[in-house]
This record gives C-alpha cells, sequence and structure tokens, in this order.
DNA sequence: AGCTATTTATAAAC
DNA sequence: TGTTTATAAATAGCT
C-alpha cells in the first residue's frame, strides 16, 4: 500500500525507517483503538521505535496492569520476572537469615540441642556465661544509681524536714506575735507560697525503675 | 476498506463482531510482525476476544516481560502493583520479624542493654539461666555417656588382650609342636585370619566427639 | 472459510 | 514533521 510495493525487511535508510515507523506506528495505534471499540475487545499495544521511544495504547475501561494479569492467568506465562524474582530472592535470603537467628535464638534459649556437638555446646555456654557478665554488670549499674539515689534523697528528706521544722519555728513565732499584736517582721510569713511544692534537688537525677 | 464504510463503533451483531474480531485481529498482529521488522521497533500487543480468548505479539529478540520492564522504567508506571506490593509487604512483615530477633539475641549476648530497665534485665537473666540450666544438662548426658563408653571400652579392651594372650600362647604352643613335627591340631592356627581385625563389640555406640 | 468491491494505509515524493 | 498521491493492503459484506 504505497506507490511502491516494499519487501518486509529492515529498511536500511534511517531516515526513511523513522518516517515509516512514525506512519506505520500511527497505523497499529489506530488499528487497536478501532478492534477493541468495533469488537468489544480488550487491546494493550506497547511500541519501542529503535530509538527508544515509548507508544502505547490501552483499550479503554482497563488498564494495561489489568490486561497483563490477565495475560498471566490466562497463558500461564510469568511476565515481571526481574524484578519479582529479585524481591522473591531478597525474600528468599531474609527468611534464609531468620531461620539462622531462630536457631542460634532456640540454642542460646537452651533448646533443640540434642543435635549439637559438645563443643557446639560449650561455645554456648561461653555465650551465655559472657551475656550473663554483660547483664550483671548492668544489673549492677542500676543498682549502684538507686542506692546513690536513695541516699541523695534521703539527705534531700533530712534537709527539707530540716527546713519545714525551721519554717514551723518561725511561723508559730509569728504566729504568737500576731497574737500579741507584734509585727515586726510579717513579710516572712506572707512571702511562704501557698501550694509547698518541693523541688528535686537533683533534677537531672537517673532513676527510671 | 471493505464493501461499505463502517462507523467505529461496536457490532451489535454479535456473528459480525467475531468475524471482524477475527479479521482485524490478524491484521493488527501482521501490522506489528512489519513495523518490528521493517523499523528495527520493540513491540508488544496483547489482544483479548470479548468472549476471552487471548492473543499476542511479542518482537523477536525481545520479550513481553523485558518490554514491559522498559515500559515501566520509561514511563514511570508501575504494572504489576498487587504482586509487587503483596512481595513487598512479605519483606516487610520479614524483616520486622529479624530485627525483633536481632535485638532479642544481642540482648541475650548481652549486648544493647543500656535502654533496658531492670526489670527486663530479670527476664533476660532468667533466660540465661534457664538456657544454661539446660545447656549443662546437655553436656552433663555427653559426660555420662563418654564415660561409659569409655569404661566399655575398657572393657573391652581388657577382653580383647585376654584373648589375644590366649591366642599367643595356642600360637607358640602349635609353633613349638610344628618344630617338633608334630601336629596333631593345625587346623586352629590355619584358621586364623591374616588380617587380624578388632571388631568393636558395641558397634551402635553412641560417642560422636 | 473464500471472494471482491471498496475503504484504508502508506511509500514515495515534495 | 506535514501534505499529496498513486498504489498496495486490509477488510466489510457476501456467499
Amino acid at each position: 500500500m504505497g506507490r511502491g510495493k516494499i519487501e518486509i525487511k529492515r529498511i536500511e535508510n534511517s531516515t526513511n525507517r523513522q518516517v515509516t515507523f512514525s506512519k506505520r506506528r500511527n497505523g497499529i495505534l489506530k488499528k487497536a483503538r478501532e478492534i477493541s471499540v468495533l469488537c468489544d475487545a480488550e487491546v494493550g499495544v506497547v511500541v519501542f521505535s529503535s530509538a527508544g521511544k515509548l507508544y502505547d495504547y490501552c483499550s479503554p475501561k482497563t488498564s494495561l496492569s489489568k490486561i497483563l494479569e490477565k495475560y498471566q492467568t490466562n497463558s500461564g506465562k510469568i511476565l515481571w520476572g526481574e524484578k519479582h524474582k529479585s524481591l522473591s530472592a531478597e525474600i528468599d535470603r531474609i527468611k534464609k537469615e531468620n531461620d539462622t537467628m531462630q536457631i542460634e535464638l532456640r540454642h542460646l534459649k537452651g533448646e533443640d540441642l540434642n543435635s549439637l556437638q559438645p563443643k557446639d555446646l560449650i561455645m554456648i555456654e561461653e555465650a551465655l556465661d559472657n551475656g550473663l557478665t554483660n547483664l550483671n554488670e548492668k544489673l549492677m549499674e542500676h543498682w549502684e544509681r538507686r542506692v546513690t539515689n536513695t541516699k541523695m534523697m534521703e539527705d534531700e528528706n533530712k534537709l527539707l524536714a530540716f527546713k519545714l521544722h525551721q519554717q514551723d519555728i518561725a511561723l508559730s513565732g509569728s504566729m504568737r506575735e500576731l497574737e500579741l499584736g507584734y509585727h515586726p517582721d510579717r513579710d516572712l510569713a506572707a512571702q511562704m507560697p501557698i501550694t509547698f511544692r518541693v523541688q528535686p534537688s537533683h533534677p537531672n537525677l537517673q532513676e527510671n525503675n
């Protein structure tokens, strides 16, 4: 269909090839549109020019995704090999890692030891001992911190009790003076806040439990 | 192109529609083949008839997978959403599981304990103690088995040594008789195998290390 | 499934 | 790239 008949083989002249591509690409996309409308068919077309430019058509009321999904269930062929495979490989890799850890975890918990040799058992024992050592160190730290804190709080309490005591004395002195109608130092009592809140003297003290 | 011009709209007559589909499907696949050869283009075509039957074309030297892969990188559109998503979700799930185990493992090994409360530390300590208990039990089993085996082997050795001693006596007796030219029981020496191999008397004995 | 009158697509030229 | 035009191809309606 043209001024002359052509053989179906690669057009060597690059310009001609590009022109023909452009025309035939339009043609094929038009045909795709037509058959999908005329015959109520689902059509997906993807075309890459030799330069790598993309053109595509997909019949209305659907999507390439859907068409390809259907293609796979219908043909049994698996598309998206690469990405799919790499994801599957990733899953396998992680699962293997998982299994290894699971086994190690069981071993450390003293489970599934039957298949192990004494040499392995001893290695696990060393790991456990080591773990216990570190753990006890941490617990000791906590304990010492608590002892320190307790001591500090005791001191703090003593101090506060002392101050309170002093204020009591001062207050009762004022009261007496008040009762006697004598107010030489009234300000002192008035300055005392109504809600007397004990502020920690070491706000950054670490004690989480 | 035909006896009459037609509008591009759904062909209502089912038979006509099917016939047209068949003809145009051939047409479009042929066009796809032609453009891919003439213009060195990558073409993928997937067509479903309204009855759900599948027809497809893919240019040579490539595959639908590859074309679609290229389609995605080129268009930015993600095809295979569903499968891809479910795999990704699976990966996330396993990774999370992995992290949890990793942390637990570290804790049991006495690492990364700083963020833990004494309560947690004590729970880990219990797990470690428990593990050690089980482990020592297993080691004890191994040890006892070894003791038993050693004892058995000692007995076996004694028995073999004894038998060997007896045979020595018998042999030297025969030799003496041989020297003296007297052979009343020659068979006994002849029956003794050339390679005298010690067979374990307890072949199923368990001792793996 | 073939046939063929017609419509379409498009090769070549501009 | 777009238009034109002569011609090859595709195909609608029949059989």
